[in-house]
RNA sequence: GGGGCGGUAGUUCAACCGGUUAGAGCACUGGCCUGUCACGCCAGAAGUUGCGGGUUCGAAUCCCGUCCGCCCCGCCA
């Protein structure tokens, strides 16, 4: 650069600036070689604009602009013009001026890009996430990073006006059996030993709580060695927090004012005061799911009373065995066509599992076509209307299995035919909180087990249940959904250690096995543990919704495959053997290189 | 662990029912061009059709296996 530095930003330089020398840097966007005049896009963080390369102005500029060629990186001293009403590019920002250069600085040379660095340019993910760099350099993900940055700095300013305090957790943690795989790191000074990687600071802010942090947060990363998804990766960011003293209320207004403030200066989303709030057995019962978008009309009806004595053994039979009917009624669908409702059938069994899609069409002349109709008395016929509110023109939806699968498939189905067919409200921002989230249910095994996390506390008003009859004590759990996405979840925590040895015994924990996995935990929780509750915000997530990006990679820097590899920086690696002999560590089978 | 979709030039895609020299746009290289802005024109180079095996007179194409990317189930909050 010698001593030249920058007087401006590409993006920035406008009309008022004409006849002022800038210096300008950035990397070569676009070259056009006219032989005689060269024009240059440039490229920085800010923008774009057009630096003019004539043999009149420096033949020694013109000269070096020749060779120029994307992504080069370049530095530019030169005066900015107006364009001539002709040559004023009104798709440009700065398109009404451009800059005759005087002299040329060429930074650095490039090779050239894999794909071009531009909005639409279409490249497989594979390509996009070895070529990462490029990818990093083109609008999406320099919008989705920049959402990032405001999300963080507007939730840590709103924790910091409610009075909480930023407290960091240790990475290099201890390993639990429950919950997701761990990450685990080897020992040197204790061969044999591991950290985990934590999955999140649960425990630990339960201790600072213990410890009189009354108002804690943290921006922490998060690690589970689990199958990957879109949404799921396997280090994320989660904007966690617990506080003392309070009852579910108190949490929700914190979440209510986090969500606010953070949807706002983000990414200017108004969101609605009060959010709604919703039972978990509503949104089970009407959507079929815990994170519903009610900005999508459709609903369920359970039919699961009028097919337990039915004679119609499909259904029948899913109900003896402990399943549920349910029905997603889409009125006016005469536009889904009879390949339309097979392709649906194909998918539900394909990717969902699904037995099969049961469905009744009611033509405008009022009969029922239906590959199932045959199997209904008149009755039943009478009562799926009177539940349904069908009438000519509705295409009725039936599920009949176990009641997690019904109701997968369903919301599955009444999401993806609600945005097909536009059946939606128009809002484009849709909150609410999910509340009253049973403790326990049952695992496949018919053991009762956590529906969320062993620390969950109860309510208090359930709290006799956990004699009598577990599953129907209600917890105090929360989840926060926005667009059909749970952003986060949080609970008050269990502060008694009586209370939580008796949730541990419910789900089946000796006294031995409690004290080995929780030991230190119930110890805590003897030393004085004030009432106490919290939440972690999926911060990955929370950006997702906000960029109205599909997949986490689209809004992390660096993500990993769903092989859980990083293709640029080719992680994870085989390390040498001096590096295994210092942890006690061979490797049984080897990888060849 | 299971199901699905995909893998052809640097890149995005094409190539009929298995058929003779695997094509095109962009990018790249060389040349021309003084008002373009996805500049234009001329010419050129570029391929282990992911990999391995099989069927066949002949395979990008069919079969088997395997690797990689993505979506989903399981798993995971």
């Amino acid at each position: 650069m010698g001593t030249l530095r920058r007087s401006h930003s590409c993006g920035e330089i406008d009309a008022s600036r004409v006849g002022d020398e800038v210096v300008v840097a950035g990397w070569a966007h676009r070259r056009r070689d006219h032989g005689g005049v060269i024009f240059v896009d440039l490229r920085d963080q800010k923008g774009l604009v057009q630096i003019v390369f004539r043999p009149e102005t420096s033949t020694e500029a013109h000269q070096s602009a020749g060779d120029v060629r994307s992504e080069w990186v370049l530095l530019v001293r030169g005066v900015v013009e107006a364009r001539s009403a002709e040559t004023v590019n009104s798709k440009m920002v700065t398109g009404e001026i451009e800059i005759n250069v005087h002299e040329l600085r060429i930074l650095n040379s490039a090779t050239p890009p894999p794909f071009a660095i531009e909005e639409e340019a279409g490249a497989d993910e594979a390509v996009r996430m070895k070529y990462r760099i490029h990818d990093l350099r083109r609008p999406p993900l320099q919008r989705a990073l920049a959402v990032r940055d405001r999300l963080s700095t507007a939730l840590r300013a709103s924790f910091g006006r409610q009075g909480f305090m930023e407290i960091e957790t240790p990475m290099l943690a201890r390993a639990t059996p429950e919950g997701a795989r761990d990450f685990l790191v080897p020992s040197r000074l204790h061969a044999g030993s591991f950290y985990a990687l934590p999955q999140s600071p649960q425990i630990m802010k339960q201790l600072l709580m213990v410890s009189g942090f009354e108002r804690y947060y943290q921006i922490a990363r998060c690690f589970r060695d689990e199958d990957q998804r879109a949404d799921r990766q396997l280090e994320f960011t989660q904007v966690d927090l617990e506080m003392s003293f309070v009852g579910v209320e108190e949490v929700l207004e914190v979440l209510q004012q986090l969500t606010l403030d953070g949807c706002r200066d983000a990414a200017g989303v108004e969101l609605p005061m009060p959010f709604p709030r919703m039972s978990y057995k509503e949104a089970m019962e009407r959507f079929g799911c815990d994170r519903p978008d009610t900005r999508i009309l459709l609903e369920l009806v359970d039919l699961t009373d009028l097919f337990a004595t039915s004679g119609f053994k499909a259904f029948r039979g899913a109900v003896d065995q402990g399943g549920i009917v349910k029905c997603l009624p889409v009125h006016d669908a005469d536009g889904v066509s009879r390949s339309e409702i097979d392709r649906l059938e194909s998918f539900v069994r394909k990717e969902l599992g699904a037995r099969g899609l049961g469905w009744i069409r009611i033509a405008e002349d009022g009969e029922w076509r239906s590959p199932i109709v045959k199997f209904l008395t008149d009755e039943e016929r009478a009562e799926i209307v009177k539940q349904t509110d069908a009438r000519p023109g509705s295409l009725l939806f039936f599920q009949a299995d176990a009641p997690d699968k019904a109701n997968a498939i369903l919301s599955r189905l009444r999401i993806d035919l609600g945005e097909k067919l536009g059946r939606v409200d128009g809002r484009e921002w849709d909150v609410l909180f999910v509340v009253d989230f049973p403790l326990f249910e049952r695992d496949d095994k018919g053991q009762l087990t956590y529906v969320h996390q062993p620390f969950v506390a109860p309510l208090e008003e359930d709290i006799p249940l956990l004699e009598t009859d577990p599953e129907a004590v209600r917890g105090t759990h929360y989840d926060v959904i926005m667009n059909g996405t749970e952003l986060g979840s949080g609970s008050l925590r269990n502060h008694r250690a009586d209370i939580q040895r008796q949730i541990l015994k419910v789900l089946g924990y000796s006294d031995e096995e409690m004290k080995q996995s929780f030991g230190f935990m119930l110890d805590a929780l003897e030393l004085g543990a004030p009432p106490h509750g919290g939440f972690a915000f999926g911060f990955d997530r929370m950006v997702m919704v906000l960029a109205h990006a599909e997949s986490l990679r689209d809004v992390v820097a660096f993500p990993k495959t769903q092989r859980g590899q990083d293709l640029l920086m080719q992680a994870p690696s085989p390390v040498a053997a001096e590096s295994l002999d210092e942890l006690s560590i061979r490797v049984r089978a080897p990888k060849p290189e």
